[in-house]
DNA sequence: CTGAAAGCGCTTACAG
DNA sequence: CTGAAAGCGCTTACAG
């Protein structure tokens, strides 16, 4: 056994008393035909003797691939990207891929690169919510994008990118409240320079505007309660109330829920509110809120499809992924239709 | 350069018209005393002309070492474990390693365990969550477990854990609710068998118990709002009602509140309500809820913290990590004190 | 101050 | 059916 206590391919040959080039053929899986079941069997009872696990670093540097992607995403403090992990996962799965999650640049202290980080071994990545251009910091490792403007920094080697169909979703959202008898509406905006809130804001904005007699008005924070209570705060005392916000983001709502109740108004009686994404605080809030579900894992799954492909040397064009509205207790016809 | 089109050190060294080693040397920071500036210089240039990058899965084949940890989660959706990989992640950088997360075994799908999966090349585990039990997996991997049951599972070689003292917080919240007047205590539990919930149950019965004229009542359910608001609704309905719910977690809380709205029950007029962790969603529900703070990226922290003991032979021994008691709107004195 | 060489533990042609 | 050998790209004594 090897001085470091872990045992090696050359361990269980010796173990088996056969050479380490048969060990290694058992082992993996690559014996059929060419070794003698009895053999197989004399090196598979040696290797679990000895505990044997091969040693990845090894395997990797001889096949020059690690069959690992990295996956970033900018926190792993929110749920949404545990669910993008977990879509990436299964699909990586069927292909005997493991991923691997780097929060980046935001959790992880000290601004470190993925690049300055001991997983560099990898073949490919999936970066989740992160401007386009850190695209370019990934030099010649394959990478798909996701949840990021679509049509990329406008450079010349475009890369795949998975996104939501946000704008179709603000629209079903702009049409249920349009039927409901709204007209004064309210966006909650994420004060966030991400492509996903500039495409709700412009989805809705539009949408709004479409509407007969429809008014649209707006006032961002950030994406945090306490300054999405002040920016809704903003709006309900201003001239015309509107008689519904519709936030950005299911957090958001949580603080438009907040600057009701601080002015006495009652959701969905007085105040419509709809939030985007469906995240379980959707249906932890009092009334449940009506939203937008966004398929955060088949983003995921997606993403890893792509980078699958782009492995192969295929050029994926994801098409974007649809979200679904749901409506809950949190919006209701406005008291005095018009 | 190399066919795959990556270059190598050799390389850099017939770039720089040196030998692989001086460019071994340079790169890897030693060549101080030993290579003239004007070369290692040379060899710099070459480099970044190049674009190198070392083949880490070469290096840690030679080094016998990844200086990678992997750090598994029950899920990756919940908040709390995004904190404790930042806690983990920083300790883990001022050494120079790198922190992995894998999500084990929910998320993943298959289930595969973390040696079925690629990122076996790791130095050490910290086990976030899980059975005491899964430590017997990781065979002679050093392994550090997380809010797990400090007395392990009785074998002769007791592991690391790092946990929060949750009976203390649990005693914090007692005799906050005691404090306000309140006798009559309901615990809307989590059934869910994991140490953290077995140790918060006992301390809180314990607790409430030894109140003069104390009782004690208990309903449990899935970690989940609709369940826990079942559970609640239990307690409520129940004779003898308790004024004050102390829940087993905020997301349990919600549930609570559900339960007592649904009763035209006023939170804290006639009930109050207390959760455990203090994540995002205790500052979004209204009012704001009473609950234990609980240093999730502490625990992480520590964790790594006594891994790299663990790496260095060391004989780690954690202390419990303490909690804090923030009150906020929940908690008021019962309306009929006594 | 610099280079030639050994070797980490695998996989895979190649020879027998 | 089995084994001897090359080589993946590094790091680090060792020799000069």
């Amino acid at each position: 056994m090897s001085a470091t206590g872990r045992p090696t391919s050359r361990d269980v040959a010796h173990e088996a008393g056969v050479s380490q080039s048969t060990v290694s053929l058992v082992l993996g899986g690559k014996a059929a035909g060419r070794v003698s079941p009895a053999t197989a069997q004399a090196v598979r009872d040696a290797a679990e003797r000895l505990g044997y696990r091969p040693n990845l670093a090894a395997r990797n540097l001889r096949l020059g691939s690690t069959r690992t992607v990295l996956l970033i995403v900018p926190t792993l403090t929110a749920p949404f990207f545990g669910e993008v992990y977990r879509g990436a996962a299964r699909v990586a799965a069927e292909h005997g891929f493991g991923i691997v999650a780097y929060p980046w640049p935001d959790d992880a202290g000290p601004a470190d690169s993925p690049f300055a980080a001991p997983h560099e071994a990898i073949d490919g990545i999936i970066a989740s919510s992160l401007a386009t251009d850190v695209a370019s910091e990934f030099r010649d490792t394959p990478v798909v994008m996701l949840d990021s403007d679509p049509a990329g920094d406008g450079s010349d080697h475009p890369v795949p990118t998975v996104v939501f169909d946000v704008a179709n979703g603000m629209r079903a959202v702009a049409a249920h409240l349009a039927e409901l008898g709204h007209r004064r509406i309210g966006h909650v905006a994420a004060s966030i320079d991400q492509w996903t809130f500039h495409a709700r804001g412009e989805a809705l904005a539009t949408a709004v505007k479409a509407l007969p007699g429809g008014s649209y008005t707006r006032a961002s924070g950030a994406l945090e309660v306490g300054s999405a209570r002040d920016a809704a705060g903003l709006l309900l005392d201003g001239p015309d109330r509107p008689t519904a916000l519709v936030c950005d983001d299911d957090l958001i709502a949580a603080g438009a829920y907040k600057a009701a109740r601080a002015r006495g108004l009652d959701v969905p009686g007085d105040l419509s509110v709809t939030g985007f994404d469906d995240v379980q605080l959707a249906t932890a809030l009092e009334p449940e809120l009506t939203t937008v579900r966004l398929p955060a894992e088949g983003l995921g799954a997606e993403g890893m499809t792509s980078l699958l492909a782009l492995l192969k040397g295929g050029d994926p064009r994801p098409s974007p992924l649809p979200g679904e509205l749901v409506v809950r207790g949190s919006t209701a016809r406005p008291r005095t239709s018009g």
